[in-house]
DNA sequence: TTGTACGCGTTATCAC
DNA sequence: GTGATAACGCGTACAA
């Protein structure tokens, strides 16, 4: 009988490794560590880099990073935490993230948080182990110790999309104040006075801002800010929208116009308005913010402030790889500006007085 | 002068190894690995084990899965692509595999290739040199043979939202044929005839699958399918939407309905058909595919057919691990089943014939 | 300029 | 049942 010739096992590409690049190019397998990481270069003599190089080419060699991260330490790996890809601000950010990233041999390791600190913690615990060099986290909270205490281990930190308050971290956000002053001016200069603005959780910087972006720039157009035209929800979600739309028009039914605190609130301000037959923008007018994608096809068409998403995340990822390089230095926080969209949700103010 | 006491370079957190768990618990440190170990752990004394354990509990151990992987050629990690995290449909999917990897302690490595073949080999060479054990690909053509050369380097393959044609490799779909079927006879019952389907790319599952299912729901509800009627569009894209539908209003105009390839091609619809003064859904109906995230809030709303998007992701998720474990047997195609889901862009056909 | 030797943290394979 | 040892692939002092 005659056996079948077994083939072992099924992975046939075995790698091929730094020995095999030093067996052909004729040299130490040393020297050829040297001759490819660039900034050993210089001490290998120039004909023997290029034979070497040469050799690595033709064999089609790949460093293997894993084996390298053991010796240095470093994994080439950067931990991105987010709240929810599901989100649509997100999706834009990630992609100017790792576009970045990629260009850099950085690789990102997304993770979902849900806005959960616990599962915040879990993430962080497993992308440490797993040996990442730094983080970029759109989740920042008011309470960002344990954020410091990465900073503190040697990891550079890079906040996305949100700030903290003490200018404690480098951050990538959208100029919120300049956008706020975009949105009121706006309604202002259609006519309105009595305008309301539904935004998102203050422990957020993205909320806070807003809200005080939102107080300047009625001020400055010399119209007062009454608190029960000013809420703020638990999330920046559709849901707190509607509910904080359909608390203001139970308190005060004068206003004849919405900032939103972003663009989902202001969906849930559609929704409570139709509820309560009043039509957008014939009744009151509405304003988000971030321009996500689809806004223009809402309808009506969003007014919104357009933030730009993708540029946010490369710049972030600019920072972070900044930071890897030299962490040295005060933490930068960069605001990226706004611009004002205007499409179908905002018109004139109603004439003839209040609604 | 009393010099301060350095503390070494800034990383204070110094990781704990098996080494200082093997130091604490008086053992060696292959017991500690074996200890730790769940395949191993049965060599190990209880007690020891216990020891062990407790040692490592307190010290805070995390195994460094970069050492691991250099000594058993294994990543935890695997490779995600996907042509554009910016695509709504793509979040869901992504998020559905991430769920499901970590609990597996798998990390997904996720990539955008644009749907450029060649970036796409970039990627997936990226891919290969960090040792990612296996892929799930939303990328698949029908020219699939390197994918099929990464399953004969013994690196598990797992389609997702695509097929090929051939059932080659292991996928998870929508029903796609059965999603145009529910399409389909959504319009018949609402008394439509003269239905136009305009779809994807044929080189796509998701293209030719939903054609197929389209005429043979045509063909079932005793209507011909003519090809004036049937549009093919490069790419699933609301301009290419836009394109298929002026070029069927310039050809035809007694269609009363049109089923589209998925639902940014049926917006693409909704933009040609203002333009040529017709209106949705009182002249002509349209039904989108997917069901993607604000489908529910365009002008007219749309009505589409559902694709459980997070659980094709989770399944495919799991079927890869399955594959992990075990690469044996034939490549299953999971097909999951869709759902009509009728909002505001169909209605009755026009009455008074054509239009 | 290049080669030698060692170690990164872990696991596989021996021996005991 | 546990300890000793080697090896995974690479980078880097140090020696030559």
């Amino acid at each position: 009988m005659i056996a079948p010739v077994g083939n072992g096992p099924a992975r046939t590409a075995t790698a091929v490794t730094l020995r095999d690049v030093a067996r052909v190019a004729g040299v130490h397998p040393a020297t050829v560590s040297r001759a490819l990481n660039a900034e050993t270069r210089a001490l290998v003599n120039r004909e023997t880099a290029e034979r070497v190089l040469r050799a690595a080419e033709s064999l089609g060699y790949r460093p293997n990073p894993i084996a390298r991260g053991l010796k240095t330490n470093r994994s080439y790996t950067v931990g991105v935490l987010i709240p929810d890809i599901t989100n649509p601000l997100f999706p834009p950010i990630v992609r100017g993230i790792e576009d970045r990233l990629e260009e850099s041999a950085y690789t990102p390791l997304v993770a979902n948080t849900d806005n959960d600190p616990e599962r915040e913690q879990v993430d962080l615990a497993a992308m440490r182990a797993r040996q990442v060099d730094a983080f970029i986290t759109a989740t920042a909270r008011d309470d960002h110790a344990f954020l410091l205490d990465l900073v503190a281990a040697g990891l550079p930190v890079v906040l996305v999309n949100r700030g903290v308050q003490d200018g404690s971290l480098p951050a990538v956000t959208p100029d919120d104040r300049l956008g706020m002053r975009q949105a009121v001016e706006h309604v202002v200069a259609l006519g309105h006075r009595r305008i309301a603005h539904l935004g998102g959780p203050h422990e957020l910087s993205t909320g806070h801002r807003r809200h005080e972006g939102f107080a300047a720039a009625m001020r400055d157009a010399g119209l007062p800010v009454q608190d029960v035209l000013v809420g703020s929800g638990r999330r920046f979600t559709a849901q707190e929208g509607y509910r904080l739309c359909r608390e203001l028009l139970a308190a005060d039914r004068s206003f004849t116009a919405i900032v939103a605190g972003n663009d989902l609130m202001a969906l849930g301000c559609y929704d409570a308005l139709g509820e309560a037959g009043l039509r957008c923008p014939r009744d009151v007018s509405i304003v988000g913010f971030n321009d996500m994608r689809f806004a223009d096809r809402f309808n009506p068409p969003l007014t919104t402030v357009r933030v730009p998403h993708y540029e946010i995340g490369a710049q972030a990822a600019d920072l972070l790889l900044e930071r890897i390089a030299d962490s040295s230095g005060p933490p930068r926080h960069i605001e990226l500006p706004t611009e004002l969209v205007i499409r179908g949700s905002t018109a004139p103010a109603p004439t003839g007085g209040e609604r």
